[in-house]
DNA sequence: AGCACGCCGACT
DNA sequence: GTCGGCGTGCTC
């Protein structure tokens, strides 16, 4: 049995004569509501430099914490040296996290509105959080152990491609940037296959050889795994590492520990890897920087994207921005000032694609002018004249690439008689039907069960899917034209490791003829053979709620394309189709015409007069309670706590809270509340002088069934 | 978040 | 009588 003491006690008896006396400041995971949102002070043997990785006891467990800095900040009650507990032990021959580490994760925390020490803790590697002195001392003894094998040298440099004259213009222009230039942030602004990479590792290349570190950030690794050979056959006698949640914990950890040693020369990874600390760092290139996975959804709702411009200014090393359809905010930034732009952010052009190649003709299909299906029989998969072109192309042996954002074969099944619909128990969704494994899925819950024999409500034996998915629309190309070999790709095929590769492969060794897919096959895969491109149903994206649904799609469509012709000796024929019931929307002109410009233009007009960004500024005040009147009521008294200071503050819009999109899921309800403002200082005032007084009205709201609340600044969709 | 304490229902 | 449900509160 063990004895428990009071806790004061035992911090005295634990400190022997003379031991401890140095206070050091530490950071510890504490979340927000918590109420723990600065730095705890522990005792130490000796004087601690700020960043230094240890453990300290944290009521009855030991935790690993940050040392931040040693002096208290004034006006903050300081502890008493009695009431204080000792440091644990430091983690040996871990290098201190570097200022600048430090400091973006202060701005991380101050902008993002978390508190410091969660900010902290969440961006180093979920491994290190774990290991104890003993524990880490073992690690760093492999990894040095490894480190002595002399790296294999066998590689053979490969030939480099000469740099067409946009390439030279560019690289030009950032060897010289202009001495006047406001900041080293560069949008590169290249459509898809003007050969944006090559800018890349040339650029890499430069600032590996002045002896610094590249940061190469992309949205999503496992999407490109083409960028990753060409970087490692580039720069193959370096030492390059990637970071991304795929690994496992223990590569991880000797990933971001070779980066901070300075010891990796090129860090490819995913957003999180903008926190990694690198001593040397000398480039940060956001490849694909419109892409929204840059944005982290959930917990602290940092856009890594900015983090990373952020970071270049801190490091004073240039930021490089690719995209061939920039986020709408980025477009802003790199605008002059003389077009109505911010001019933060040089801008610098590649129209052309590289070689032969060049994008398909878009063709917009008119599907009012489709004849209507007779009564009681099926509508074609796709319009008669694009499946012709598909079958033309199957014949001639090349591939084609239908685009259907939904993934399963209906998004929802209902009774033909009593009109019952697949609804999910939890979630106010519909529940989609699966009929490979023949199931009911819920894509927001994941509550999954085989599907009903009868209809559950009248017992009628007729349930009948509505609309499509993925897997239908693969069924009925293959009905359709029945001598082509058809594939599918999504979320569901790509679930089972390594079954995304596979897939691919078959793909480029031309055993699918067609291939259907959501979104996720339009991003990044370098496809050959690929003649035709269709979005069949992309007009969800005209009239949705969301004001960035235009952009995201406009990218989506456009990167689509560019998937088809790149091989010059089949660009010529290559087409994009798009099937829409509104062939002069301006988005798909603009599609036509590859002209981003003209469409950023009027999207940023728009914009501009309903108050959206990047001339105004958003957050979004989530709330999830047990119900959707909790939620809510938290939100109302919210927005009265700080409506005076808002009023106060001048140009702040608080807008009466409202259920989200999907407003239950896994039975909780959520709602939220957007605010607005005109500025961004202005915006970052109030949010840091709300946050603390929401999070004693969380305290009160919670037994009326208030659940978990959060703010997300600069929000991706409203 | 963990992890305790604390006060009410069904079991060896 | 105890095991255990999760409500409330604290962590330098």
């Amino acid at each position: 049995m063990k004895s428990r003491q009071p806790a004061l006690s035992l911090a005295a008896d634990a400190a022997p004569e003379g031991a401890p006396q140095v206070r050091v400041r530490v950071l510890v995971e504490a979340p927000q509501h918590s109420g723990l949102t600065g730095p705890l002070d522990y005792l130490a043997p000796e004087a601690l430099p700020p960043g230094t990785v240890l453990r300290v006891p944290l009521g009855r467990r030991i935790v690993t914490g940050v040392v931040w800095d040693t002096a208290a900040a004034e006006g903050e009650p300081a502890w008493a040296d009695d009431q204080l507990k000792p440091v644990v032990e430091v983690l040996p021959d871990l290098p201190p996290l570097p200022l600048i580490w430090r400091q973006l994760v202060k701005f991380a925390a101050t902008y993002y509105q978390r508190s410091l020490g969660e900010m902290a803790m969440m961006v180093l590697p979920p491994e290190l959080r774990q290991l104890d002195a003993v524990q880490w001392g073992r690690r760093l003894k492999r990894l040095t152990k490894a480190l002595a094998k002399p790296p294999e040298d066998s590689a053979v440099p490969e030939a480099l491609p000469e740099p067409t004259p946009e390439q030279q213009a560019v690289l030009a222009a950032l060897a010289h940037p202009p001495a006047d230039a406001a900041s080293s942030t560069y949008l590169l602004w290249g459509s898809t296959g003007s050969g944006k990479t090559e800018v890349y590792l040339r650029q890499a290349d430069r600032a590996l050889q002045a002896g610094g570190q590249v940061l190469l950030m992309v949205p999503e690794i496992n999407l490109t795994p083409q960028l990753e050979a060409r970087v490692a056959a580039r720069f193959a006698g370096r030492s390059i590492v990637s970071l991304h949640s795929g690994l496992t914990p223990a590569q991880r950890l000797r990933h971001w520990m070779l980066a901070h040693l300075g010891l990796a020369d090129i860090v490819l990874g995913t957003r999180l890897a903008v926190f990694t600390p690198m001593p040397r760092l000398g480039l940060v290139v956001v490849d694909e920087e419109h892409d929204p996975s840059y944005k982290q959804q959930d917990g602290a709702r940092y856009s890594a994207r900015d983090l990373a411009v952020y970071r270049g200014q801190l490091e004073k090393v240039p930021v490089l921005l690719g995209s061939a359809t920039p986020s709408l905010e980025t477009w802003f930034n790199a605008l002059p000032q003389a077009e109505g732009g911010a001019g933060r952010y040089q801008r610098l052009t590649m129209p052309s694609r590289v070689g032969q190649g060049s994008m398909p003709r878009v063709r917009r299909l008119d599907l009012s002018r489709e004849p209507k299906p007779r009564p009681g029989q099926e509508a074609p998969p796709l319009a008669q004249a694009l499946l012709d072109a598909i079958g033309e192309r199957v014949a001639r042996g090349e591939q084609s690439l239908v685009l259907l954002n939904r993934r399963g074969y209906a998004p929802v099944l209902q009774c033909s008689d009593c009109g019952w619909k697949s609804e999910c128990p939890q979630c106010s969704a519909w529940r989609v039907f699966h009929k490979v494994d023949r199931t009911l899925r819920c894509h927001h819950c994941g509550l999954t069960d085989r599907v009903p024999r009868a209809c559950p409500h009248c017992g009628n034996l007729d349930i009948h899917p509505v609309g499509r998915g993925t897997e239908k629309l693969e069924e009925q190309l293959a009905a359709a034209l029945p001598e082509a070999r058809v594939g599918r790709i999504d979320a569901d095929v790509t679930k089972l490791k390594g079954a995304l590769e596979d897939k691919l492969a078959s793909v480029h060794a031309g055993e699918v003829d067609i291939l259907v897919g959501t979104q996720m096959v339009a991003k990044g895969h370098d496809f050959r053979r690929i003649t035709l491109v269709a979005a069949v149903n992309p007009d969800a994206a005209l009239f949705a709620s969301d004001f960035r649904a235009a952009e995201r799609q406009f990218a989506l469509l456009l990167q689509a394309a560019g998937r088809a012709g790149r091989d010059a000796s089949v660009a010529q024929g290559s087409e994009m189709w798009v099937q829409t019931w509104h062939p002069d929307h301006p988005l798909y002109s603009a599609l036509a015409r590859y002209d981003y410009e003209s469409f950023a233009k009027q999207q940023l007009k728009e914009r501009e007069s309903a108050g959206l960004p990047p001339y105004a500024h958003l957050a979004m005040l989530r709330a999830e309670g047990k119900t959707q009147e909790a939620a809510q009521g938290f939100l109302e008294d919210a927005a009265r706590l700080v409506e005076e200071l808002a009023a106060e503050l001048g140009g702040i819009l608080l807008y009466p809270p409202v259920p989200t999109a999907v407003q239950r899921v896994a039975n909780i309800e959520r709602a939220q509340m957007l605010i607005e403002a005109g500025s961004r200082p202005a915006l970052q005032r109030l949010l840091s002088r709300s946050t603390e007084r929401w999070l004693a009205l969380a305290h009160q709201h919670r037994p009326r069934g208030l659940v978990r609340w959060a703010v997300d600044v600069d929000p991706l969709a409203i």
